[in-house]
Formats: C-alpha cells, sequence, structure tokens
DNA sequence: TTTACGATTAACT
DNA sequence: GTTAATCGTAAAG
C-alpha cells in the first residue's frame, strides 16, 4: 500500500489448538478477525508499542493465520525509511512491530482484504522455504512453524539489534 | 471496575 | 545481557 510493499520472507504459523495464538480457547473480541473470512488482515496491538500483522486463512470461523514477521523491502523504500527512521535496508522490515511500521499498518487495516487496494497480494517465484521454531512467544514455543526463506538476509532472527 | 500481562523493540549497563 | 516503554485485552473482583 501507498507504493511500498516487498516478498514476505518470514512467517509463523497460529491455530486454533495453538496454545500461543490469539485464536486458543476461542473467539475473543481482539482476535474476530482472526475467525471471519481467509484472505484478510488481522492487526493487533503487541505490548501496547507495536502492531502486527497476520493474514487469516483456513475457512471462515476456524481462527487460524499467519504472522508476517519479516519483508524484504522492494517498492517504496523512501517512504519506509522515512516512516522507520532507519537507513539499514536489512533492518526495515525485520520483525512483526517493524514491518508494520515501515509498511504504515494500524489498527485500522484490521480486517482489510489482501486483495483489493490498497492492498496487492501476489504469488511470488516458488522458493525453497526452511522450518523453525517459533521466536517473541512464551507458550508452545517448540512448535516449528516458523517458516523463513532459505537463504535470506532479511529475516528478523538471529534477531540484528541496532 | 480493577489488575496483570503480552505473537516486541529499543535503549542502557 | 538486562530492562523499560506503553496500552488494549482478558480475567478476576
Amino acid at each position: 500500500m501507498d507504493g511500498v510493499g516487498g516478498v514476505i520472507v518470514e512467517t509463523e504459523a497460529y491455530g486454533p489448538d495453538d496454545p500461543a495464538s490469539h485464536a486458543y480457547g476461542g473467539k475473543t473480541r481482539r482476535s474476530a478477525t482472526l475467525f471471519g473470512p481467509p484472505g484478510r488482515l488481522y492487526v493487533y496491538r503487541s505490548y501496547g508499542i507495536h502492531w502486527c500483522a497476520n493474514a487469516v486463512c483456513g475457512k471462515d470461523g476456524v481462527g487460524t493465520g499467519v504472522l508476517l514477521r519479516a519483508l524484504e523491502p522492494t517498492h517504496g523504500l523512501d517512504r519506509m525509511r522515512a516512516r522507520r527512521g532507519v537507513h539499514d535496508l536489512a533492518l526495515l522490515c525485520a520483525g512483526p512491530g517493524r514491518l508494520t511500521q515501515a509498511l504504515g499498518l494500524t489498527g485500522e487495516h484490521d480486517g482489510f482484504p489482501l486483495d483489493r487496494p490498497p492492498f496487492e497480494l501476489t504469488a511470488g517465484d516458488p522458493v525453497e522455504v526452511v522450518a523453525g521454531t517459533r521466536v517473541g512467544i512464551t507458550r508452545a514455543v517448540d512448535r516449528p512453524w516458523r517458516y523463513s526463506l532459505k537463504g535470506s538476509s532479511y529475516v528478523s532472527r538471529p534477531r540484528p539489534r541496532s
């Protein structure tokens, strides 16, 4: 949106049976979007400061989603740099909160369809993906549901700190 | 109504 | 490596 975008290089899966998922334990006010129709955006606030974006998938009413953790910036770099206040390309979208900040995503975008303007979701070239353990959660930490683009230097893990 | 906590990040010792 | 920032949501009173 706004001319910014990139290639998704890191995601994490969250499902109804997942203790770490917002969908766990049934539908709540916050996770309502997660239980809606697939192909939409689920945005929530984390630690009171950060926004995190999920792509809702699975059937309508199920409550499954994919957390977008990292992006390889390809479009609107200037705009993202301005929003993030960071010059390093590798740090622009290397993390859930960073990603949403760079793209300008907020709670207003919660429930927004991903296949309509100002969003655009396209299938990329077939890529090699590696599975790993998830990050930043306190429960079910050992579930290997983290998927990242093999060899990408834009992933958020080994956390590049400034 | 009140209290505790988190799918994080950035700053500091 | 450790800790503060900061607020909506959920669970308890």
